[in-house]
DNA sequence: AGCACGATTAACT
DNA sequence: GTTAATCGTGCTC
């Protein structure tokens, strides 16, 4: 089986705009038991820095937003609403605390893995949510401050098929009720428009 | 120590 | 379209 070349943590290294959008298109691999377990990545969003009223590094330095200040290519994982763990990658260089938040996976490796852990849950709305792609992916708190970037990782990207500019979509993030502008209207979400792969449509955009 | 709320999800009317 | 679930985090007292 042809193993795609890993994003190094060069790629992550950059500015988190061009981070967020270059993520679409590529593999989310997790392994579990020896199994690669994944799919490609269709929806990111961009939280970039203190000043960024919808990032969680607002409040500088904390215990929770210290992965986000070290080194770019790691995985900031954090738990929300009382049930949910949601995916972010490091980006930039260590000191600058920001991230992309994975929010859409088009699954296919291990489905059957996928689906046991999906369970009730018709096939289209197995990751089509942050909460969800970790749920599916068997990702916790665990893995906060894993490397991306590590030999035989559990955890990784790899390059996929580049995404063109006409099949990328941009707009406000979601979920920031309470953020004031401008962040709140920052149009720092990017979803991948691919054949088969419908954008659904939510209330809040 | 107490409190308000969240980068959500699934179920329900 | 609306809402309960559920608890860690950061802020105030």
């Amino acid at each position: 089986m042809p193993i795609n070349p890993r994003l190094d943590r060069e790629f992550f290294a950059r500015p988190t705009l061009e981070v967020a959008r270059d993520l679409l298109g590529a593999r989310l691999v997790r392994v579990l038991n020896g199994r690669r377990v994944g799919g490609v990545i269709v929806e990111t969003e961009a939280y970039i820095g203190e000043e960024d009223l919808a990032c969680h590094a607002r409040a500088g330095r904390t215990p929770r937003t210290a992965v986000m200040y070290g080194a770019p290519g790691h995985a900031y994982v954090y738990f929300t609403y009382g049930k949910h763990w949601l995916l972010n990658f490091v980006t930039e260089p260590e000191g600058s605390p920001a991230a992309v938040l994975i929010r859409a996976l088009l699954p296919d490796e291990g489905l059957d893995l996928i689906a046991r852990r999906r369970a009730g849950q018709p096939v289209e709305h197995w990751t089509d949510g942050p909460g969800k792609i970790c749920q599916a992916l068997e990702i916790d708190g665990k893995l906060n401050g894993y490397d991306l970037c590590t030999r035989n990782g559990l955890l990784f990207l790899e390059q996929g098929k580049p995404i063109p500019e006409s099949s990328v979509t941009t707009g406000p993030r979601v979920g920031l009720n309470s953020v004031p502008e401008p962040w709140k209207s920052q149009p720092w979400r990017f979803q991948a428009n691919l054949p088969g792969h419908e954008i659904s449509q939510r209330v809040d955009e």
